[in-house]
Order: structure tokens, then sequence, then C-alpha cells
DNA sequence: TATTCAATTTCAATCGGTTGCGCTAATTTT
DNA sequence: AAAATTAGCGCAACCGATTGAAATTGAATA
């Protein structure tokens, strides 16, 4: 155990006084005279005096810390959903926790119960692909904290939102490739637990309805894990199974450039035999060969938003006043490149 | 002020017990009677009480959070290293509390405090490129914080530090330049104030030095920001300068990927016209057309590293034993792609 | 019956800071 | 000169859990 932090209790000692004194003259308070003020801020300047967060946090049941809980962080997109957050956080005088679930529900469930025990005033949660299961998050809820799920939300629960514009993007992206003058537009679709998923894949149905292509439910493929290896076997399946396709709509870049990597290794070229667009905008992606189109999704607008609501329920709460969970939505941006735009 | 979480005191009151009695049949205290711990136990799970971390913290002074300071969260490697640290802190019972310090050194400073304040049993950091000044850390280890310094690290703190090997990787990938046959390297250099960027520079004139090539000090040319833009406007001015030269060794991977568009955008030809080389690998460079080469640091050996370093040394002195800092050297790798590898 | 002993349980201090209330002494008012 | 006011400070409870020591209980022993 460390030893021997500098407490107000040491201040008081040295200069002969009671540490509520201190603590009234290290906060200006008008009862105290400016000499003890004085000699109490010198005295702590020189010591380097820290107060001790834990104490106070135990004192006032706040502990001025936001947890976030994110599936992964190598990621760019939620990293730059943990710089919006952070940007909020600092701004109002909060610290930020973060766990990462790794995709996993049971990390998951451990990480809410130790957001609980550090008593964070409120908590971020972007859930992971797999689970269905929302007990621990209830529990939480119930308990008083307030939550805000971002990105992959749950309907059935009754707490605020931050999501992007999943279908409205999706349907700008299958509209922009069907303008490209491509017919048979295979989506490469997530996870069907997660909204996100179902929306996108909603928003490419309506496009091809609206444009009257009929819809054939050979071209959609799930990709469930969306990762790199996925997007490249799908597309080795697709070729070899000779499907006929022009253009790929995938629920995310990195399944796009595992797809787009997998065609041009089959010697098919990128636009011309086939469109590509992702969804989500990595920030490498505009460098790729050619560079992949997508949907952007700010994540640091997402992580701004979700912290504000969070920290506006926060406040609303500490005041005894009503709050009404809402969602808000994040719009999200056509982002034309190489990799869909036919010379 | 969130109210009414359930706590020991409230089964104590229920049960009819002393809340001592509770704390002790929670922990299966030998002392205290079966029946009375099946009944806290039963109570406990009934109510989902969860143990305030904040008063175990204050109690005995020691918090199970690990600090984390880095300049940057949307970067492969420190996202890499932040997850290979929490990796390890799991396993021990410990959580993670990270902060940004957007290459700031006055955030670094308040970050620090913060860390402190919230008295977090060690810290993990990463330095801004910009600052010299170490008073703030040398504060915090002055107050007995176990400190472990990763990456940027300075020479001057005597703590435990976990640094990629730069020298080597930095030689190895001038070598491999120089066998490609290679005469005219460039380097564009790291900031100078950080020992990585020094390293690296040194390892590239060993290599020179060894393959008896002249060094011309025109040749290096400092990209302290080491971001895309800097990396194409620095290789705009070289080719402008008409700077004889047929290889790039970049101090980092987005640095190369800078000065790579670049020369594509003036007509050059990766790797005929010029072979270039990065340092860092990150996730997607070897998606690029060409295929980025670059030197490999593991972001999560780094973090794994430190993490256990960290760990060792605040059980070193939870016991009273003394520790000695040391310096670990995780490993480079030369990954060869089609950036530097001529036909 | 008095004493010892073990099994349970409670008491109270502790961690560091906050805060309502009370106390003292000096100053002002009547 | 007595009473009322006030500036300045200390006391003690509190937040939630832990823990050494003391207390209570009942049973066993002398």
């Amino acid at each position: 155990m460390r030893k021997g932090q500098y407490t107000m209790q040491d201040i008081a000692n040295e200069l002969g006084i009671s540490k509520s004194t201190v603590s009234r003259a290290l906060k200006n308070h008008p009862d105290i005279s400016q000499d003890t003020k004085d000699a109490v801020h010198k005295l702590a300047k020189e010591k380097d005096y820290q107060p001790n967060s834990l104490a106070l946090s135990l004192r006032h049941n706040k502990s001025f810390v936001l947890g976030i809980i994110v599936p992964e962080i190598v990621h760019d997109f939620f990293a730059n959903v943990i710089s919006g957050v952070q940007k909020v956080a600092y701004n109002e005088g909060y610290n930020v926790m973060i766990c990462i679930s790794n995709e996993s529900t049971e990390q998951e469930i451990v990480d809410t119960k130790a957001m609980f025990s550090s008593r964070v005033d409120g908590l971020l949660i972007s859930r992971t692909k797999e689970s269905n299961d929302l007990s621990h998050l209830k529990s939480i809820v119930n308990k008083g904290v307030p939550l805000v799920m971002f990105d992959r939300v749950s309907e059935e629960l009754n707490v605020s939102k931050v999501i992007t514009d999943d279908f409205q993007g999706a349907y700008m992206a299958t509209e922009h490739l069907i303008k490209q003058g491509c017919k048979n537009i295979i989506h490469l679709s997530g996870p069907d637990n997660l909204a996100i998923g179902r929306n996108r894949k909603n928003g490419y149905l309506a496009a091809l309805k609206d444009y009257n292509i009929e819809v054939d439910e050979n071209m959609i493929i799930p990709c469930p894990k969306g990762d790199l290896d996925e997007g490249k076997t799908t597309m080795y399946d697709i070729i070899d199974q000779k499907i006929e396709f022009d253009a790929v709509f995938a629920n995310n870049d990195v399944t796009a450039i595992g797809a787009m990597n997998a065609a041009k290794e089959k010697g098919l070229s990128i636009p011309n035999d086939v469109s590509v667009i992702g969804f989500g905008d990595w920030r490498l992606s505009q460098l790729l060969d050619p560079p992949l189109s997508s949907i952007e999704q700010s994540g640091v607008d997402i992580g701004v938003t979700a912290a504000k609501l969070l920290l506006e329920q926060i406040r609303a709460e500490e005041k005894d006043e009503d709050f009404t969970p809402r969602t808000e939505v994040v719009e999200s941006h056509l982002i034309k490149r190489g990799s869909s735009i036919h010379s």
C-alpha cells in the first residue's frame, strides 16, 4: 500500500488548525480569514497537495467519471467515438473510464458491473454483436445509472440512443451504385440481431424497390463477423459460385476491403467489372487503390452527441428533474471515390 | 445525486444484524455461522448488491485502477497498446482509466493530476511529441505512484520503460533499401526531442555507414508532426527542389503514405522510381497500392509488457520490497512489401 | 456453582474530505 | 455597561466498507 499521501489533516496539523478550516480555506469560504487562507494555500502549494477524489466521490455519491464500453478499440469508428466523448467530458470536468468488451457478452457483463462498482455517473455503451441478453443493462438502469447506447443499440431498452442514419446511408449507397449503371448489386449484410445491420439491409432493399430492381435473396450474403477474412472468403465463394454481379455494397469498410482484394486477386477490375462501396469510412479507406467509396459516419459526432445526452440526463437527475430518454440520429454522408465511379 | 444505493447497512438492517457481520459473511469469514452467511448471501443476491469500490479504495488506499495516458487514440499503435494493457489488467482484476493528451503538454499535465487525484495504483504514459517538461511526472513519481513509460520515453526519468528497438528497426529498414540497390535514401525524421526519433535516425545513419554510403544531411528532413499532410508537402518540396533520391525511409507509416501519395501524383512509380518504407505497420498499410513495407512494432506486446512491468512494481511496493526500474525492449520486425521490393 | 473456553456477533476507529451547527471572543448597538 | 451581533474557527457526523478488539452467549470443565 502506498503510504503517506499528504492530506488536509497534515496541513491542519502543521498550521495548528482544524481540517475543516483547511477544507474551507482551500475553497475560499467567506468564513475564513484572509491570513488563514493565505497560510493554507501557501502550504498546500508547497507540499503539492492534491485532493483525494475517492473521498469526495464517496461523500457526494458522485464520481465525475463517465464509463464507456466499446466492443473494440483498434477500430477507427470506436476510437473516434471515444475521442468525441473525451472532448465533451474534459470540458465538463469529467473523466472517462473505458472498457473493451472484445465482442464478448460475458466481458460486457463483467464490465458493466465494474462500472457500477466504480460508481460512474453515467454509462455509454455500444453492444457486442452477438448478444441479445439485456439483463445486466436493465439492472444498471434500475439502479439509477443514466445509460446512453450508441451505434449498436437495442430497441427494447427505454434509454437515450445515438445512432447513424443507417437506413438512409444504405439507401444512398445503393442508389449511387444503381445510378452508376449497376444492376446486380450484392449486399454483404451485417448481423441480424443488431438494428444497424437490419436498417442497412432495409435501406438497400428500399433503394432496389424504388428503382424497380427485383430483389434476389441470394444476393444478400450475411457477413456477421465483418472482418477482412470474411469479406475475402465470401467474395471467393461468390465468384466460385458464378453468381452474376456487378457491384457490392458491404455492411462495413473492412468487409468491403476484403471483398475488393479478393475480387482483384481473381482478376476483376474495380470499378469497371465490380463497383464497391462500404460503410463507415475508415480513415485509410481513401488511401486504397482504388480509393474506397463509403458512407461516412462521424464517430466523433456520435461520441459528442452521446456524451452531451448523457450529461444532460445526469444533470437533470441531480436536480430531481424528469428526463425523458430520446434518440438522436447523426447524419451519414455518401463519399464517392474511385471504387464505385465508372469512367 | 443518485440516491438509495443498496449498502451493507441495508442488508444488516433487514436481517437485524450489524454491518460488520454482513461484511464478514460476504467474504465467508470463518467466524460467521453458516446460517447467517446463507441469509446474507441470499439477500445480497436478491437485491443485487454491488459493493462500492470507492469506499474500498478509500479504506485500503488502493483503487485497482491503472491509468494510461496516450497522445492519440485514433491510431492503430496506441489503440493496440491500450488493448494489450487492458488484457493484462483484466486478468489481474484491475480496471483501466484512459486519458488522451491530444499531443498537448498542457493536457498531459491536467491528466496526470487527475490520475493522481483518482488515486490510480500506477500510471502508464507515452509522452506528447512537443514536450520536454517533466515536472508533473517527477511530481507523481515522488508521491510514490509507480510509473512506466512506453514508446515515447525520457531518459532523464528513473522509471521503468518499454520501447521498441527503434535503432535496430531503422537499421533493418535502411539496410533493406540498400540491398534493393538504393543509393540515395531520404529519411523523413521524427521530432528530435523524443528518443524514438533520434534512435531511428541513428539506425539509419549506422546502416549507411556500414554500407559505406556517404551521409548527406540534406537527405534528412524533419517531419515532426508526422501526419499525412506533412508527408505529402515534404515530398512535393523534395521533388520541386530536384533532390536526387531513389528511396524514402519515413519515421512512421502515415508520413510514408503521405510521401508515397505525393510521389505517385508527381508521376513517380513505386517502387521502381522510389522505394518507400515506413515504421509502425499500420493495420491498413498492407492494403495500399503498392502495399507499404514497414517495421512492425507490436503495440499489443508493448502494452502487455508495460502493464506487467507496472503490476510487478505495484506489487513489490505493496510488500515493501525494493524494485529497481528497468527498461524492456520489444523486438521490431522488417515487413517487406511491394513498396520497396524491386521486381 | 464458579470458571474457562469457543463460537458468534457487535463496537468503534479508520480512510480523506465536507458541512451543519455550536462556540468563543471581539465588535457594535442600545 | 449590558446586550446583541458577527467574524472566525472547531466539533462531530457522514459517505460505505473493513477490521482489531471487546462483548455476548451458551456449553463444557473444574
